[in-house]
Order: structure tokens, then sequence, then C-alpha cells
DNA sequence: AAAGTTGCCTGCAAGC
DNA sequence: TGCTTGCAGGCAACTT
């Protein structure tokens, strides 16, 4: 499911129910996900208030009394549920909240995880670009992670350490609103062209978010309304339809093992 | 059949 | 020659 948007759109979701509360109780029905959840999982978190619902990247990050932190990542299929049953296919973990609400996480790829950290930090965290909906994300920062790359400008996007939380959607989407092309070498791109590509990203991402995210297959909101973005993809998915700007036929490529949308015409 | 993720692995090429 | 670095590609987790 999720890039940015879908994971700003699950923690807004969650914020209300778990802020202010105490897990009351946690069930971990499999402890075999991406990274395995650790032993004391359930110990560490229950009795404990729920200081802050957050997010860095494409990480839930969750602040608890005493300094625990709990860093969730939902992979390609993760969701989380409120009010449900906590046996339903996949639901891999339930959290119980003290008013009796209920959250389950359910994950059917189990390419998620569930951790835990202290005082805000967890190794995961670390090495992380810049956030690009923040005040610091700029076109001087992101031509510094760019700098001296032969890389496909595609790929280095992907790389959450150039800048954190673009996925193949809204890399897609991104470089299609900036005009570049996915195959463009990272450090070939010029001033002006990092500054269109850094409106982009943000424009992209602040209506991504405004509508939800977007719903391909599992991504839903905790309360289970789904996102509507997909109906605004100019490229991402659309081989073969006209391109919005130019009604030239969209072309897919795959770069490092993913498909890429473009335009060959409007993204030079 | 291909899918929104990402850490780890291999292999290749280039640079020193 | 070897060592390092950068990058591409494959894999793994599963269901639809």
């Amino acid at each position: 499911m999720p890039e940015l948007p879908e994971v700003e759109t699950v923690r807004a979701g969650l914020a209300p129910v778990w802020q202010g509360r105490r897990f009351a109780k946690i069930i971990v029905h499999r402890f075999d996900l991406r990274r395995p959840v650790p032993a004391d999982f359930a110990r560490i978190l229950e009795g404990r208030r729920i200081l802050n619902v957050g997010r860095r990247a494409k990480y839930l990050v969750v602040d608890l009394e005493g300094g625990a932190l709990l860093l969730g990542h939902l992979g390609m299929s993760g969701r989380m549920i409120i009010g449900a049953g906590g046996d339903g296919p996949h639901q891999h973990i339930v959290f119980e909240t003290d008013d009796g609400g209920r959250v389950a996480y359910a994950d059917p790829r189990r390419f998620g995880l569930m951790d835990l950290g202290q005082d805000g930090r967890h190794p995961l965290l670390e090495g992380l670009g810049p956030e690009p909906l923040d005040d610091g994300f700029s076109a001087a920062v992101l031509a510094d992670g760019l700098a001296g790359k032969d890389q496909a400008i595609k790929s280095a996007l992907l790389d959450q350490g150039v800048v954190a939380g673009l996925g193949n959607i809204y890399v897609a989407e991104s470089l299609f609103q900036a005009g570049i092309s996915p195959l463009r070498a990272a450090g070939s791109l010029k001033g002006d062209e990092i500054g269109r590509l850094v409106t982009a990203i943000r424009d992209v991402l602040e209506r991504a978010i405004a509508a939800g995210g977007s719903t391909l297959k599992d991504h839903a909101r905790p309360d289970g309304e789904l996102g509507y973005f997909q109906h605004s993809f100019a490229v991402y998915g659309r081989a073969g339809q006209p391109c919005p700007r130019c009604r030239g036929a969209i072309v897919r490529l795959v770069q490092s093992g993913r498909s890429t949308f473009h335009c060959e015409i409007c993204q030079a």
C-alpha cells in the first residue's frame, strides 16, 4: 500500500483514537514479520500512555510514556483497521486501548514490521533523507543529495536517504509534473530542473494527502474509507493511454526492477 | 501477471 | 593486482 501520503493518512486516522489513551492489551498473533516482532513487544507497551502518533518517511512513529517508541512500517499490503475484531485474516497484531478501542494491524504479504525503539530513536530512522513537506527540503538540499550520481533520477528518488517517503507512484507523478525524464542521470539535473522537481514533489504529495492517498488494492484509512488520488494519476499505471498534456502515449519501462511510467515527449 | 517496500545478496565495471 | 565504491538486478514475504 503505502508511500508517504498513505502513511500520513493512516497516522491521521490513528491519532484521534490513540493519543492520550493507554495501551491496555496487545496480542501478537504472528511474530515472523519482515523482521521479528520483539518477544517483549506487548509487555513493554502495555500500560503506557500514548503521547503522540507521528510519521517519519513511510514509518509510523508512536511516542509513549517513559521514552518507549513503537515503530511501524506497512510494507506493501499493511493496514491499520480501527474496530477490527482482531481475528480476521492476516490480523497479526491487535492493539487495545484503555477505553476499549481496538486497532488491528493486518498485512497479508507480511512485508511490514512492528518494532520498539527508545527516546524517539530507532536504527531504521537513521540515514533517512529530508522530509519533503518540511521547510528544510529545498532545491539546494535536493541538489546536494543528487550531486555526482550517475544513477537514474527515478532510482535516486526512490532512495530514502535522498528524500524520505517517495515510492514508485509518487516518483513517477513528480517527474512527470516537473517535465523530467526518469532516465536522466541524477547528477546531470540543472538548478532550474531541481527547483521544478522540489515544487512538483511537494504539490503531488499535498494533493495526494488531501485525497486520502491512493487506493490501488490494499490502502484504506483506518476507518475503512478509501483514498481516491489514483483517479488523478497523470502517468502511473497508464501505459498506452494518452498523456494528459500532449496526448502522446504513456510509455512503461522497467528501472531497477520496478515499473516506470512516463511521457517521452513531455519529459526531457 | 504484476503489485505500493526495502534490506541483503551477487556481480559487474570503474577508479585509485 | 587488489581494494573500494557505485549501481543494477534478484530475492524474499503473500494474495488478488
